[in-house]
DNA sequence: ACCTGAACACCGTTCAAGT
DNA sequence: ACCTGAACACCGTTCAAGT
């Protein structure tokens, strides 16, 4: 906070010094920080402005609407998903595509709310997309089968995704949870089996389990159905 | 509206007479009915009293929160789902009771928003989700696998539901999304590719085409690795 | 016992006013 | 050009007051 103050008294000079200019990206970052840290769902105007050290009408100067920064954040988050490199084939460039896209998601839980309250057709998300579907359409999908396989993928991220966003954050992890469940032997049977693989299992391996009988599927789909 | 209404020009008499006593019940399915045709994200607990005649406040009489309220609209539509039949093997019924709760989301977009909201954990969500578990751990699989196998139909359903319901419902509909994006051929050549079958191909057969990999992949695996 | 009006602490957003 | 205070029409919720 107080690195690099200007050894000065008059406090509006270290006020200035410390306030950069405001910009639309400046903005969107703090928002996504804001997010990361506190969640979307409490994400206001006047909040984002005080994290700023502006008052929350400046932002207008600088974006047209909240939707536009909460698409700025969506944007933001999703460009940072890795370019697949297709000279190993299109499965594993999808697989490690489909990891790092699950990575994303839960490192920004409020992406996957984001998402489906504004759409998911804004400009990131077609260009990743768009990838996506040339991948599999280079692979020998025909144009339908490419869009069937992306829908289930998407599909199959965006679910997980959802399940870990699922929840206000600030609730019980996944241990406490067990905990809570296994209480309720006699009224719920089968899911107090389960509460010790809940426990221990790995949210990635579950995933992958699936990403791989899917994967499977679409390259025997493939097979018989070449493009 | 006027049905049975009483033959007396006492503006109060009629205003009792079509106003029933308010409950808990009441007060959960007008909220369902409010949000499936206006969405949840405009419902509030003023625009709620209003639909039952009533100031906002009273409400707080028969429910503590609007919380409650939320919770109990995804109890109301999760209880809809028909129980399957295990009569007719564990793949049949998967099968339908997979196409049975996609139904439940669809003609309901705003519940995939409030499990996201509000967790996945609350008493219907864990009853159905027993039924399931039990299916598949009757049917052979070892507990490990059928909490995966359950992670993988629920990551299935959700992502599907989530899709279905993302952006916001007065935007425009498929075919019309469909139309943007066609004007977008140079900046995303490959969406552009399948935006025919885009416009064209239904939702529901995207999902099945989908749920069968997921589930000869299980049924593969199961062979594999009996419980 | 149930309903209500006024109030409180919040929203997003507009607009005229300041520098 | 950028920032701001006051204001508007909304939230969820509380509470004392009405019947």
């Amino acid at each position: 906070m107080t690195v690099g103050r200007p050894q000065t008294y008059d406090v509006r000079m270290t006020a200035t010094q410390e306030r950069l200019p405001l910009s639309r990206e400046r903005i969107i970052g703090a928002a996504v920080v804001y997010a990361d840290r506190h969640g979307v769902e409490s994400l206001s105007m006047r909040r984002l402005g005080a994290e700023l050290g502006v008052e929350a009408m400046s932002l207008y100067n600088h974006v047209s609407n909240k939707d536009e920064i909460l698409d700025g954040m969506i944007d933001d988050v999703l460009g940072q998903i890795p370019i697949p490199d297709p000279g190993s084939g299109w499965r594993a460039a999808i697989r490690s595509t489909a990891t790092n896209a699950l990575d994303v998601f839960a490192t920004h839980p409020w992406l996957v709310v984001l998402l489906m309250q504004r759409g998911t057709y804004g400009d990131s998300s077609l260009a990743f997309m768009d990838r996506m579907l040339g991948l599999l359409h280079e692979a020998g999908f025909s144009a339908e089968d490419t869009h069937h396989s992306w829908q289930m993928l998407a599909g199959h991220v965006l679910g997980y995704a959802f399940h870990h966003a699922s929840g206000d954050p600030e609730a019980t992890d996944w241990r406490e949870r067990a905990e809570q469940l296994s209480r309720l032997d006699d009224r719920f049977p089968n899911v107090a089996k389960i509460v010790p693989y809940l426990a221990k299992c790995d949210f990635r391996t579950e995933f992958d389990f699936g990403l791989d009988i899917i994967l499977d599927g679409l390259e025997a789909h493939l097979g018989r159905h070449p493009g």
